[in-house]
DNA sequence: GATGAAACCGTTGACGC
DNA sequence: GCGTCAACGGTTTCATC
């Protein structure tokens, strides 16, 4: 359950190329193909490698527009979070979110094809809805660094 | 250059899971084995599939804090620009980076081990630097949706 | 942890449609 | 452009030390 350094520094090349031949992940490792073998089997059993995905390029899937959203709801009742929560794990369009401590309650990323399909995202997923009490977007003009890499302590 | 339905709905199953056998991924797209072979050699030449790589979980690394910080640069000059974008991408702990409109200048998403290493990270990265005017950090309390998953359309 | 064998899957190229 | 087939190489699993 607990990862050594040869666990880690798996962890760390994965995290950025997933499709390395297990001969010169063990060479970077120092360890034998059979050993990384049953480590990465245990590491993905175990949830600690959640998932290995493919990353898509925006600009190649015509998704031009990226926008950083704070939304500011309602405090009425409890009930609303888990609503809204629900309501952004369906919709495609919000990349990420998070909850956060401050002003805002949630951060979004949205992506879009353009600003028209942002107008109409904006108007189906907040206008409609009454836990919504404020938003505020932000465009993005550069993605400068885009990734779920993890700072992992590779001694 | 131009992907159709099969292309999409190839990326649209491996943004999700990269690892899902070809005779699977086929069956999902009603294509052969070999022609998903094919297009898929070609999207990751294009780089319409960019990288394929491993989602580590954070908590079973000890990364148990995430902040929102939104950063506010000095205007003097614009080479600061390119120094500020620098130092990011070499920090490990930021793990993402949005340039954006509005108050702010940069939104940037850091994960540490706890709040003492964020400490540290504010030290480091923001004190030393003259270029930063101000900065604001939101603690992050719950991920409510991470991911790098575009929104494609699959009909 | 290492080694080796067997089964499985991914990859490529040739062929015809 | 698609499908089938065959051949090669890498991956995965298992038994063994």
């Amino acid at each position: 359950m607990t990862l050594d350094q040869h666990d880690l520094r798996i962890l760390s090349v994965l995290q950025t190329n997933a499709r390395i031949p297990i001969e010169r992940l063990s060479e970077q490792v120092g360890l034998s193909t059979a050993s990384v073998q049953r480590r990465l089997k245990r590491l993905r059993q175990q949830q600690t490698i959640a998932a290995e995905v493919a990353v898509v390029s925006p600009k190649r899937v015509g998704l031009a527009m990226t926008f950083m959203v704070s939304v500011e709801l309602e405090r009425d009742e409890l009930r609303f979070l888990s609503e809204f929560k629900a309501k952004i794990k369906n919709e495609p369009r919000i990349q990420q979110c998070y909850y956060v401590t401050g002003d805002a309650d949630f951060m979004l990323i949205v992506m879009t094809r353009d600003m028209e399909e942002f107008n109409s995202f904006v108007q189906e997923v907040f206008y409609g809805d009454k836990n919504v009490r404020r938003y505020k977007t932000s465009v993005v003009m550069e993605r400068t660094k885009v990734g779920l890499e993890l700072p992992l302590p590779t001694g």
